[in-house]
DNA sequence: TATCCAAGGTAAGTT
DNA sequence: AACTTACCTTGGATA
């Protein structure tokens, strides 16, 4: 195992662990004490967070175990590897935070929810899992969402060993794949279940890949993504926005759309397409994603 | 304790 | 292209 902390001063603006993992982003961090999604702002990021990473291209080659706390002005790491590049990429250390904060309109709304959870980031899932969590998402709590994320790694991912722990890592497309719709049925996945097996079939057969999406207009990797079963425009923006790096991208959930409503109602057109593009503006434009989800977590964790 | 309802939507069928 | 409806399951609200 290996060890070592990320001084936070190096990062540019602010960052908050807790507020970034839990908040509906990624569902693929564990808290070590269990007690994801309660108490918010309490714990403040200080518990231990895990989760098992896939090989990511140019930042990890092969399968890592990765745990992370947040004490005063450290990011202290275990990891079966040198977790500092695969850190900067998941949480995205990388970004400048202020400059994006300076480059959100002035807004009541929009400066209420940044104030509220200062230093949370957008994070990088990998692209596969993030499109099977949010597959799950519809019509979905938070925390059950997570439940079925753990559920799948549980029962059809590898287990994964770091000093004498056992870690379970998000099953492959394969994995998936070989599973039938009923064995998904079981872990209580729903109506999504069916969707579920055969994205990770198409995935598995080579017959599109989430990845295939970059490099794209931002509009024609959504309509891209909207291939896989399960997916429409609404899940196909989370994918771009959480893991493929569209910062642009503003999923219109039931949150953002009862935002719209109350407090842009101009931006308020007939479909998806053309409501994205008004409050994408309203949003900050090529921030407008961080914007959004600053607006969701504030909104759904506020509860008002 | 029983019933009801909505939860980070999508697919398939109509008009 | 816009509008309906069915869809699994369950925690929390309401009676």
């Amino acid at each position: 195992m290996e060890t070592g902390a990320i001084p936070l001063a190096d990062v540019d603006g602010e960052f908050d662990l807790q507020a970034t993992v839990e908040s509906g982003q990624s569902y693929l961090w564990d808290r070590a004490d269990g007690g994801m999604y309660d108490e918010l702002n309490v714990h403040g990021g200080e518990e231990w967070y895990e989760t098992v990473v896939p090989p990511l291209s140019g930042v990890t080659d092969e399968r890592a175990v990765v745990r992370v706390r947040q004490t005063d002005g450290l990011l202290e790491w275990e990891s079966t590897t040198d977790a500092v590049p695969i850190l900067t990429h998941l949480l995205r250390l990388d970004d400048d935070l202020d400059a994006i904060l300076e480059a959100t309109p002035d807004d009541p709304l929009l400066e209420r929810a940044y104030a509220a959870y200062p230093g949370m980031r957008l994070v990088r899932d990998p692209p596969f899992a993030c499109l099977v969590s949010f597959i799950c998402s519809a019509q979905m709590r938070v925390s059950r969402i997570h439940g079925m994320q753990l559920a799948l790694a549980r029962e059809f991912g590898d287990v994964v060993e770091m000093d004498g722990q056992a870690y379970h890592a998000f099953p492959t497309p394969e994995q998936l794949a070989a599973r039938t719709e009923a064995e998904l049925r079981e872990l209580k996945l729903g109506y999504r279940a069916p969707y579920v097996q055969r994205t990770a079939e198409m995935v598995a057969d080579g017959e599109a890949h989430p990845d295939e999406a970059l490099g794209m207009a931002y509009e024609d990797a959504r309509e891209s993504l909207t291939r896989f079963v399960g997916v429409g425009d609404k899940v196909a923006d989370c994918v771009l926005l959480f893991s493929l790096g569209y910062l642009e991208a503003v999923p219109l959930d039931t949150w953002i759309r009862t935002a719209i409503a109350d407090y842009y109602p101009d931006c308020e057109q007939g479909g998806y397409a053309t409501t994205s593009r008004a409050i994408r503006e309203a949003f900050g434009g090529d921030y407008a994603g961080y914007t959004q989800t600053y607006v969701f977590h504030y909104l759904r964790a506020g509860r008002e």
